[in-house]
DNA sequence: CGTCTAAGGTCAATGGCGTTGGCATAAGAG
DNA sequence: CTCTTATGCCAACGCCATTGACCTTAGACG
């Protein structure tokens, strides 16, 4: 019969069948109980069977739905995007406007890190992330920046943003034991580290520790606005504008 | 008795007992087996069973080397950052030297990308890290700034450097399928997206698709140098200096 | 050089995991 | 009301990390 191992597309769905125990399977529920999921049982706590054990299916249904495991994650993913920039408006001042997005989609991903670590470095092309980089797009070329700067600074910011969440996301998502492990590292080895062997930490052991365990994403953003309103203002970019510093990898 | 559940530190270690088919073990051997195993196989391709495979002994074998495989990723994680500080020097100019070394550690980290997933947002606490963390301080004092502004801009330079570098090696991680498939979203997807719907994207689709295949890092670095460089040479910083934009997260 | 202890190797078993092929049943088109 | 087939379930496969019991021999010590 050649048939299956085909997914039907949400929108195409007519039969809705219920569970065994009466819960009707979609999308959209999938994707919430799999964050739900994440957040109880961790990263890597996403499994099919527990997925399949919280919505009172079989762990197989699940492949009437998406294609695998990876397919889930990217729809997971593209939820996130969504839930980032859900109601946000433009304000007309590009710096606060990027800041802004920024800093939301940043915190969208550490409310749900352990749905981040899996999904921050993929592109899905869905349609919450066409949306969010449109509306990134939009804010820079509404500024004013000529169309290469737009681009070289929407690669930089997205980029940077993407980097940081999952970076952060990664440090909450740890398991509760190697998370504080990690917090005390500041506080005892860098902390403790003889003057002699180490002099440059030994005098910043305390800022240090003040600072690491929060993150520097609002800094490094606000480095990234900071530079790029230059090549606004002034007659033209300073340096380093062009495209080198090319990929050397791949 | 009360059996050891105690790993002996390399250093102490004294019998050296060769596998049933002559190999001779030791941390080293060990972790670079796995970065080649990681290479061969995939991020997810680093497990017990092939690395005793490799080595020619029993899996649990390595638990008398590593408590388990997370103390394993630990180790490999220092090693890329041994190999990635190998041989520098600093040359007395703190730009350059800066650049460099976020350069010199997004290399490597993108040289064993699949090892990079798995380490990069890790804390590990060892000899090549706290090293690495030393230098980076030495640069910024002996450069002339104050102690409070390099803890500042020492937090944003190494996390945004190590954010970069797992997100750009989680992309040349991929299986084969997905990193083509999402390199050809730019040239695909995004490049056919309709101008009425979204205008901005298509009009930058085809410096989108030149640009997007690269790594921002070397731009996102420039721009953070940039910034930095400004609170030198000016009569103090001039915005965004204090630790504001602090943890609303954890 | 001989003894003996425990480090460092092996083996077997446990309970997870994703995924698949076959099967059953009821939703809804006609 | 009929009949197709979408969508659910089940059982099984071959992976995985980790552990406890066991065995063997390296090398410290007399």
């Amino acid at each position: 019969m050649a048939v299956p191992k085909q997914v039907v597309p949400e929108e195409k769905r007519r039969r809705r069948r219920p569970t065994r125990n009466g819960t009707v399977l979609s999308e959209r529920l999938i994707v919430d109980t799999a964050l739900r999921m994440l957040r109880e049982h961790g990263s890597a706590g996403l499994t099919a069977r527990r997925l399949g054990l919280a919505l009172d299916a079989d762990p197989s249904t699940l492949y009437r739905y998406f294609r695998g495991m990876d397919d889930l994650t990217l729809a997971i993913g593209d939820a996130l995007i969504g839930q980032a920039l859900h109601g946000w408006r433009p304000t007309g001042e590009w710096s606060a406007d990027l800041r802004a997005i920024g800093l939301r989609i940043h915190a969208v991903y550490l409310a749900h890190p352990q749905a981040a670590v899996l999904t921050a470095s993929r592109v899905t092309g869905r349609a919450n992330e066409l949306a969010a980089d449109e509306a990134i797009l939009d804010v820079l070329r509404t500024a004013g920046f000529p169309l290469p700067e737009t681009v070289r600074i929407y690669h930089a910011f997205i980029d940077q943003t993407l980097a940081f969440a999952a970076l952060d996301a990664a440090s909450v998502a740890l398991p509760r034991a190697s998370l504080t492990a990690d917090e005390d590292m500041w506080r005892s080895t860098y902390a403790r580290l003889p003057r002699s062997t180490h002099p440059r930490i030994a005098e910043a052991a305390p800022l240090l520790a003040a600072r690491m365990v929060a993150s520097a994403y609002p800094t490094a953003l606000d480095m990234l606005l900071d530079s790029a309103a230059r090549t606004l203002t002034a007659e033209g970019p300073g340096r380093a504008c062009d495209i080198e510093g090319r990929a050397d990898w791949m």
